[in-house]
DNA sequence: TTGGAAACTGCCCGGGTGGGCAGGCGTCAA
DNA sequence: TTGACGCCTGCCCACCCGGGCAGTTTCCAA
């Protein structure tokens, strides 16, 4: 063979913007090592949108606590469990998940991470 | 290039495979019109990884029911909700949302939602 | 110094959750 | 016909969850 160094990267494009989804090919057109994934061809990488419709840009404020918590309540954590991995008693837990879920306008845990995962404060 | 007809894409890299990442980012370094973020940057493009691991695409076989449970799930409906919704009692709902945790492999509701989510079984 | 925010802990309690058990029905293929 | 499967229902029970109450400490800014 022709000693590739390795296989061309494959990427697809997510971009419901057309203009930019079409800047973003020619761009990578040109790229050597990266291919343009085919119309249903699964890709290895994708390049998504990742700005909000630019005028929610509503950077939620959580402070670095509730960050800890809302990462383990969306690997599925129970209070006692997050209580255990934070070093805090579950009084404590419950507590984070409580601002949590005010600050997420949640009714729930699930509903939390739900919310948190649509506008980007956390990436699943 | 007289001038810069538009100016230059902010791309992320969110890979968590630091290889890959390097590849793309030594990749995008060398052309024209695209600036990787820094850190902590918003940019408003990102580039993801998009693969399962490999050896699991399990396109995960949910029956109609378990997908109507499922998206109820993922807007923070509680078994009473979804049973009311779906005109169904408690006792089914709770029956396919256990059959749920079992094919996603999840600990409770909260996690079965972020596990669909992260394997593209829904999207939030 | 005073105030506020963050983080932490405790107790109570109604309701939700998840698991186990035991069934019912209709459909469709072997 | 017999089975498998999807869908449905019921009861029981230990445990978890979310909300309310009240309180502590530390740290930082006004």
């Amino acid at each position: 063979m022709s000693e590739e160094t390795s296989p061309p990267l494959v990427i697809a494009i997510d971009v419901s913007d057309p203009a930019l989804a079409d800047r973003l090919a020619s761009l990578l057109a040109g790229v050597a090592g990266v291919r343009l994934a085919a119309p249903g061809e699964t890709a290895s990488i994708a390049l998504v949108s990742r700005d909000q419709p630019a005028g929610e840009r509503s950077e939620i404020e959580l402070t670095p606590r509730e960050r800890d918590v809302l990462a383990l309540m969306a690997e599925g954590a129970s209070n006692k469990a997050i209580a255990r991995q934070l070093g805090i008693s579950v009084h404590t837990a419950k507590f984070h998940v409580s601002s949590l879920l005010d600050k997420l306008d949640a009714t729930g845990r699930t509903d939390a991470v739900a919310h948190a995962a649509r506008r980007g404060v956390i990436h699943l």
